[in-house]
DNA sequence: AATAATGACAACCGCAGCTAT
DNA sequence: CATAGCTGCGGTTGTCATTAT
């Protein structure tokens, strides 16, 4: 009885995105703005269902991602919450402003695994000597281990729970200023996000000026609306279409330096406040909320092995 | 050089939650 | 309240590139 599959329609097609396809797509959008992705194929033409298109957006087209080149910092911060959340992406992915859930996934699931599964291993092999003792049971040497232990259900649960304390903390302590982590709640949908992170001053713009340097930048001989010069960045990426443009790969924008800059909030276009709404939740306000988390999970970096063993015991004592 | 195996990543699929009617 | 439609999420697959044999 359910809604059959938006892409079962015939005459849709599937597959890699060409550069024609994102240009037609990012053009639309900048024009009437991200969301209805219904309406998406219809007025463009495209032969993608809604839902392709908006993934194509989220994922790679959308201002303000940056692909690739995982640093050190974001690896232990990917780690960190993982152990901690779980396989909620789009939770870490809140935490990483750059970076989409997809992108996560992905790193995750063909780097960080496997070198998580190695440092066990070696591990595994140092302590085995030093705990031959260790009941079976008791030696939690990988987190499927205890999230199979626990449940994920409960992990989940655990986890918004401790966020919920967390507001309430907050709510309470006006002054903390620390503590500021956006509290993003499996239930929230986007703008729920956004608003749960959303500083009360005003740096809501940041990342919409970078998006419309990027855009326009995406779309050079396509579109005119390019009022401003931005300083373009010389380094193309390493991917993208042969020659043809090169979309979704903003190495230029540096958020962390965006952020603080009003000159740049302050010249957003107003075509550009339309992305606003479907930027990454928050992404463009969590940085100094970040404050707390940033130092939990960069000073303790070089504890990264011992998080996997976590308990959730362990996780009350965190918070 | 040809082929197989493996890795990396973009994209798809199915489901759940939310909203409008 | 029930239902349909839309959106977002996470698991999984498909495809291309790279490496090994």
């Amino acid at each position: 009885m359910g809604r059959p599959p938006c892409c079962d329609k015939i005459g849709v097609k599937k597959g890699p995105w060409t550069p024609e396809e994102d240009i037609i797509l990012v053009s639309f959008i900048q024009q009437n703005g991200p969301g209805n992705w219904r309406s998406v194929p219809t007025n463009t033409g495209l032969l993608r269902c809604s839902k392709s298109c908006r993934l194509r957006w989220t994922n790679y087209l959308r201002p303000g991602i940056k692909r690739g080149n995982f640093t050190e910092q974001e690896e232990k911060m990917i780690i960190h919450l993982q152990a901690l959340l779980g396989n909620r992406w789009a939770a870490i992915a809140s935490y990483l402003p750059q970076r989409t859930d997809n992108d996560i996934k992905n790193y995750w699931n063909t780097h960080l695994k496997k070198k998580l599964e190695k440092l066990h291993e070696e591990s595994d092999q140092e302590t085995h000597h030093h705990h031959q003792a260790t009941s079976k049971g008791c030696h939690s040497s990988s987190l499927s281990e205890t999230t199979m232990y626990k449940g994920q259900w409960e992990r989940r649960l655990q986890t918004d729970i401790h966020m919920a304390k967390q507001a309430l903390c907050e709510a309470l302590s006006l002054d903390n200023k620390s503590i500021n982590l956006p509290l993003l709640s499996s239930n929230m949908n986007s703008s729920d996000k956004l608003q749960s992170v959303l500083p009360l001053s005003n740096q809501s713009t940041t990342t919409y000026a970078s998006s419309a340097e990027n855009i326009a930048r995406l779309l050079p001989d396509w579109m005119k609306c390019s009022k401003k010069s931005p300083e373009i960045n010389p380094s193309p990426p390493s991917e993208g279409y042969d020659n043809s443009v090169q979309i979704g790969y903003n190495n230029n924008m540096n958020y962390y330096s965006n952020y603080s800059n009003s000159d740049v909030s302050q010249s957003v276009s107003p075509e550009t406040s339309m992305f606003q709404d479907e930027s990454k939740p928050g992404m463009e306000n969590q940085m100094p909320p970040l404050t707390f988390l940033e130092n939990w999970l960069f000073d303790e970096a070089s504890t990264q092995g011992d998080l996997m063993n976590m308990s959730l015991e362990e996780s009350d004592d965190f918070y």
